[in-house]
DNA sequence: AATATTAAATGTCAATATGACACTAAGATA
DNA sequence: TATCTTAGTGTCATATTGACATTTAATATT
């Protein structure tokens, strides 16, 4: 920080959330669309965000969004990073910045969270989001408004790195998960095929699943095991310094 | 972003560095002091930082902060993330912010970055910083004002989980180094003894240094080699997949 | 000139981890 | 009872890791 303060500066400061969900088959993102003001139309897709209130911290900014959106609270939350927004760059964000923002002007930098959670265990909520609000898969999104599409490619990045090295995966799915499930979303997310039995091999080895004394039900073929995130081999192995998954 | 401006906010955006330095022996912090505005004494060590430009974007903020301290340009560069300035913790902090800014109350977040630079090339610019700027052993900060220890832990530790997944350390030696200097470093941050044989074994089977047609001169022991980061080699792994450094 | 001192440079072997590969098992359905 | 579908399992060859001690090349000392 500087000695010379400058308080005729105009800055604002946003929240903007990448929320994971998978579906057992395809990594998917939660987007917004929101009413142009000039039209009435539904306009380009977004991340869901808000700007930051007087009361609250950056991650507490984060989680609100997140718990308007989905309900949901205790999920997986890691900030990103913070982003400079282009004010000038896109002509249907000013009209939309203009019609909406006392400070159309105003400096803006967007601190960007990702959330991992499991889309099948809940509804989006009926709130003032939701009419808007829906799962878009990840590879089918191409734009997205404010310059959130630079976010989303970090966010995707983040959680391809992040997979590899920390166990993280287990957010995306149900407590109660099949080893083809968690095999298919390294698969998704790691973006190339995976040997199955190597890949279990690897998860007796480092005893971070436990196998439960259930199987799945009316499935036309042989049932699967099912298994759950074992969280305290998996705190002895960080303790003991294990720091890479290794897919 | 939300429908609901709040231009009654009254909010700052800043940028902290954390400027680490290898001597070959140790890791070091870049900090400053400043004058305390009551009585005119140096204070806490803080990192250095500014308030950003409004016609400048974070990355250029941080390069500028950057650039006056040092002298330097294109060093290595990242954004460590956004946090929350509690403005109430710190009775010294408040004091010095009533005395040195007309908005003492502004909510303040800043985005923190850390750089890599060989500290034995170069000096301090001797700028309005620099008589308050040196070099300290990480090791031997133990507070920061403005809660800058969380930012400079922070640093610390991702400094130490990407050296092990990118060779980003050759950004802290000079062009030409040895393998000794580069084994040192990779012990002093990872903070664990390494085998110096199967060190090098690593380095050669990756191809990611180039052996210098040159040695040490003057030491009054068997001279070593020196060496250079072999960028082009380096750019083809990562073309191929590889991502894991694993030291 | 001979010797001491210091850090540099180098190879092997056993244990572990990885990658590639194909068949049998268990349930539902026709 | 046959068929369909996905679950579940083992081996072998190769690559990687971790542990470990001696020789070399320069300066400094006597």
């Amino acid at each position: 920080m500087d000695n010379n303060d400058r308080s005729n500066l105009n800055q604002r400061i946003s929240v903007d959330c990448v929320i994971f969900g998978f579906d057992f088959e395809k990594l998917n993102v939660l987007l917004i669309k929101r009413k142009s003001p000039e039209n009435g139309r539904l306009n380009q897709f977004s991340l869901p965000g808000d700007l930051i209130f007087e009361t609250e911290n950056l991650e507490q900014a984060a989680i609100r969004v997140l718990h308007d959106l989905t309900g949901l609270k205790d999920i997986f939350l890691e900030q990103l990073g913070a982003f400079s927004v282009d004010r000038h760059s896109n002509e249907e964000d000013r009209i939309w910045l203009r019609a909406v923002r006392e400070q159309p002007e105003a400096h803006v930098i967007t601190v960007a969270y990702y959330a991992l959670v499991n889309l099948t265990s809940f509804e989006l909520k009926p709130a003032y989001f939701a009419s808007s609000a829906s799962w878009q898969p990840i590879d089918e999104i191409n734009s997205l408004a404010f310059g959130h599409m630079n976010i989303l490619n970090n966010a995707h990045k983040q959680l391809r790195t992040k997979l590899k090295i920390q166990p993280i995966g287990f957010n995306l799915l149900p407590e109660k998960f099949t080893l083809s499930q968690l095999h298919k979303l390294y698969e998704v997310i790691v973006g190339k095929a995976l040997d199955k039995r190597n890949f279990r091999r690897k998860l007796i080895k480092l005893q971070i699943v436990k196998k439960l004394d259930e199987k799945q039900v009316d499935v036309p073929h042989k049932p699967s095991n099912f298994y759950a995130f074992n969280t305290e081999n998996y705190r002895k192995l960080v303790e003991d310094g294990f720091d890479n998954f290794g897919f």
